[in-house]
RNA sequence: GGGAGCUUAGCUCAGCUGGUUCAGAGCACCUGCCUUACAAGCAGGGGGUCAAUGGUUCGAAUCCAUUAGUUCCCA
């Protein structure tokens, strides 16, 4: 046999194995009789590449299908991406503008074209990047939000919610994204707080020589201001009533008007009304029935209502409005000042509230079954506390601006009539013009007099409908996927897209498919680095994932993501985790390197202590599949990796190998080499769902001709109950173990010198694991002494006493020290449990079995204290 | 401004319905080892007034209240 390298080199076998999984189909599911397991993956963006967020996603998901797959479960994983209108459309604009191609030059169809270029050389690679990472998705069921099925799902969906009355068009103030020139959504503008400035500027009263002063920080909408607002019950401002003020720099004459919504703490308690561009302002402007001038065109440029600067940026005009503004003296003061500042999740340009017609989709009632739905258990959000967070944006929800003035996307299905505003909504061109004669009566209509509706449809009102439309079940409900595996199981994604997407998600589900979309919705953290920042690139703090994988194998990366990752939390990312996980892929490469070197022979008997290791690991390993399955079973994976990590580590490697290892050179007896391999393959499969690729390895050189070809299909370990008496009785021999170590290593005794062990029984003493003892700290005799033997050192562990002989003089004095600090403990210890037991209160009310547990306790530290004076007392002899 | 959560070892976190020997893990740290699978390793070890205060209880990290700090969501 060749040499294996001792360490384990990940590339190469990643690479192999992954190919091998995909050419034998272990990925693909079709519906049969077996019970599904459905995940859909959160789709990436075509224009993303794998960040770490990614890897922690989709590790999680890769270990909840590859679980559920050993479990017998059909598991399927639904791989695709989003179209990611507003992302998508920006990088197509940036590569034509850095070719000299002006977006405005091109028709809506050349546009497009470009985009689907663009999506078609870039749109596939960070699925490609998944496969790395060993994603066990099943590729020939790759979905894209623009494909076929899926556009035709979200138009299909949009006419039958404008039937249903849910869909309206309507003027409204929306967030304007003047670089992306579209609306978003209120859950697209992230709020921060930011360094500006507050300027007081003069308004003088109309026919008086007096002036009010108003704070604002937007001084450049001055130009668009048709009032000024006072508090009704603010005794500085009752003279005001009736009176009018003149708009600085414009000299156009508004009134002073009364509402409570003004805080008369804030500022000068005047406040200056802008109804067009401000959404308090809106509100009021619509009660007081107000002007509205809109100042501002799409990109933010102020326009000929401004009447002055027009032509200039907000921002350049801002600057020019207080030059002016002091020109004219009507600047009093300028403040600095910090208030929150909505930004484009997108493009991070300020936001600009700006009014506007937009598609809508009514709320109020398509959020009800959502909300019972959770509120019910119906759908289990863990952690638990996102519950509340979700009720509280359900019950609050307002109606969903759907609409976005982008060309990449789904054209909204709105067909206008000629000359007209009125519209008909279809499915397609000839349903339109079919609709539309219907309307008009006009038998002579042409679908060339219809002119669709311009703008396309929010991305998140396709990726609503994912769970449903990766199985075509919204154009064919009734098709055999479609029920086979809807509802899905588990969705895996981030807490910041409760609302965005997890939410709508359940919405649709309810109302397309008439049930959940999936049972369990699994919240995991953010990753950022040590210093709790967000990962980002402008911060330079995000590690490449793919060089990642190159250094620390995908398999040591994945458990690097998984072990500091509880549910929830977020993810302190350092490169010392993926560390940790290279070297536990090490370990057990090397575990395994030591068993297949060994020689077998079949003439040599089992030895006692290799015998009673078997039957402990047995017992072991039950043990761990128990909890492990639990831990499973409520999503804690990180603790759930732990116990594998654990059980292979110290239990396996550290405890069992070390007991049954043969002499150097010499061979190991056939029993204990089959029963080892059978163990070894036990726990390379609970290791598996975490680390596919050296547990395929292994799995390669271990299996045999009952066992399957390869582990992606092998069969999860059957629960079976463990013998804890066992467990029991190996923790003291570990402590015994430990003890012994601890004298050879203060004395500087090599492990090479045979030690003698007598022991003092006071209770029933299992001499089960003696032959193990003997092993680990190489002693010549166990036997059983009455008494305190001389020139030895003892310890306690439970109730009996141990003694190791020594031929050299003990240090009498640090013994004495030692036990009597023992005592001390003990002593103290046992006062606390008699304060406990002589506590009336305490015996009639505390439960039988908790009162037996400190009588138990009180005895044994009695037997531990006459231990300990007895020992002292021989040595002060 | 409104709401929710969090605060346990140097770090990241467990600790379930209050009750096993005075709170556990991983990493980090300290000591000794290049012992023939593994130094990406082995053996051993130290480390916590459970944010603070008060209350309920025979008994509180756990339940309640207040305070402080902190994070998130919404406006």
């Amino acid at each position: 046999m060749k040499e294996i390298p001792a360490k384990y080199e990940a590339r190469d076998i990643e690479k192999k194995w992954y190919q091998y999984w995909v050419d034998n189909n272990y990925f693909h599911s079709e519906p049969d009789d077996r019970e599904p397991y459905v995940n859909v993956i959160p789709p990436p963006n075509v224009t993303g590449v794998l960040h770490m967020g990614h890897m922690l996603n989709n590790t999680i998901q890769d270990v909840l299908v590859r679980r559920a797959r050993m479990l017998g479960k059909n598991a399927v994983w639904v791989p695709g991406t989003d179209h990611a209108s507003i992302a998508t459309e920006a990088k197509v604009v940036a590569k034509l503008k850095s070719e000299g191609i002006d977006k405005n030059t091109l028709s809506r169809e050349e546009f497009l074209e470009h985009a689907w270029d663009w999506t078609e050389k870039h749109g596939g690679i960070i699925l490609e990047q998944l496969k790395k990472l060993g994603a066990s998705c099943d590729w020939d069921r790759t979905c894209f939000t623009m494909d076929a099925t899926r556009s035709k799902s979200v138009i299909r969906v949009f006419v039958d919610l404008y039937e249903k009355g849910l869909i309206y068009r309507g003027v409204r103030m929306v967030n304007w994204d003047t670089e992306a020139k579209t609306a978003v959504s209120d859950e697209e503008v992230i709020y921060t707080e930011e360094n500006s400035k507050l300027y007081y500027v003069k308004y003088k009263i109309q026919g008086e020589d007096n002036y009010l002063v108003v704070a604002t920080t937007r001084p450049e909408t001055i130009l668009g201001d048709t009032a000024v607002c006072v508090n009704p019950d603010d005794p500085r401002f009752k003279h005001l009533k009736g009176k009018k003020v003149i708009v600085p720099m414009l000299d156009r004459v508004v009134p002073v008007i009364f509402d409570s919504y003004v805080d008369m703490e804030f500022g000068t308690g005047c406040l200056k009304i802008t109804p067009a561009h401000d959404i308090n302002d809106y509100q009021i402007g619509i009660d007081h029935n107000l002007d509205f001038i809109d100042i501002f065109n799409d990109d933010g440029t102020l326009n000929q209502a401004a009447e002055l600067f027009v032509g200039e940026d907000r921002f350049v005009a801002r600057e020019l409005a207080v030059k002016k503004l002091k020109e004219l003296s009507l600047l009093e003061k300028i403040e600095d000042y910090t208030n929150k500042v909505g930004r484009s999740e997108r493009t991070n340009s300020v936001i600009e509230p700006k009014l506007s017609m937009q598609w809508f989709l009514k709320m109020e009632d398509l959020v009800k079954p959502a909300i019972k739905a959770v509120e019910d258990g119906e759908i289990n959000i863990i952690p638990a506390k996102f519950k509340n967070v979700y009720r509280h944006w359900m019950d609050n929800v307002r109606d969903w601006c759907i609409s976005r003035q982008l060309w990449w996307g789904h054209r909204i299905p709105a067909y206008y009539l000629p000359n007209s505003n009125e519209f008909v909504v279809a499915e397609s061109d000839s349903e339109a013009l079919k609709k539309a004669i219907e309307k008009t009566a006009n038998a002579n209509l042409k679908i060339s007099d219809l002119r669709q509706d311009d703008d396309v449809l929010d991305t998140w009102f396709s990726s609503w409908l994912w769970p449903i439309s990766v199985f075509d079940g919204i154009l064919n409900p009734e098709n055999p996927e479609f029920k086979y595996y809807y509802p899905t199981n588990d969705l895996v994604t981030a807490p910041e897209i409760l609302f965005f997407w997890v939410a709508r998600m359940i919405i649709a589900g309810y109302e397309y498919a008439g049930q959940k979309p999936f049972t369990n919705v699994y919240l995991h953290g953010i990753v950022r680095d040590s210093l709790r920042r967000k990962m980002s690139k402008s911060l330079g703090n995000s590690p490449d994932p793919l060089d990642l994988i190159d250094k620390y194998g995908a398999d040591g990366v994945r458990v690097g993501m998984l072990l500091c990752a509880p549910a929830g939390g977020d993810l302190l990312y350092d490169d010392s985790l993926p560390e940790q996980g290279r070297n536990f892929a090490n370990k057990i490469w090397n575990a395994f390197r030591l068993v297949k070197n060994w020689k077998t022979d079949a003439n040599i008997p089992q030895p006692e202590h290799s015998k009673i290791a078997v039957e402990w690991l047995d017992a072991k390993i039950s043990e761990a599949t128990t909890i492990l399955n639990k831990q499973f079973d409520d999503f804690r994976l990180s603790e759930a990796l732990m116990t594998v990590y654990k059980l292979f580590w110290d239990d396996f490697s550290a405890w069992y190998l070390e007991i049954i290892k043969p002499e150097y050179e010499k061979p190991i007896d056939v029993k204990t080499y089959n029963q080892t391999l059978e163990y070894f393959k036990s726990l390379v499969l609970l290791i598996s769902p975490f680390m596919p690729f050296i547990t395929e390895e292994l799995w390669q050189f271990l299996k045999n001709e009952n066992d399957v070809e390869s582990i992606v299909i092998a069969k999860w370990l059957p629960e079976k109950k463990g013998n804890h008496k066992l467990i029991d009785e190996f923790n003291v021999c570990a402590d015994v173990v430990a003890n012994i170590r601890t004298i050879r290593q203060e004395r500087n005794i090599p492990q090479k010198e045979q030690l003698k062990l007598q022991i003092i029984s006071h209770d029933n003493y299992s001499k089960n694991f003696d032959s193990v003892i003997q092993k680990l700290v190489n002693l010549e005799s166990i036997s059983f002494v009455d008494k305190k033997p001389e020139m030895a050192v003892g310890f306690i562990v439970r109730t009996q006493e141990y003694f190791i002989l020594l031929d050299d003089m003990i240090d009498k004095e640090a013994e004495i020290e030692k036990l009597e600090k023992e005592l001390k403990y003990a002593e103290g210890f046992l006062m606390s449990v008699n304060k406990k037991l002589s506590n009336e209160k305490f015996v009639a009310n505390a439960p039988e079995k908790v009162i037996a547990m400190e009588r138990k306790k009180l005895s044994d530290a009695e037997a531990k204290i006459s231990i300990l004076k007895e020992q002292i007392e021989i040595l002060k002899k």
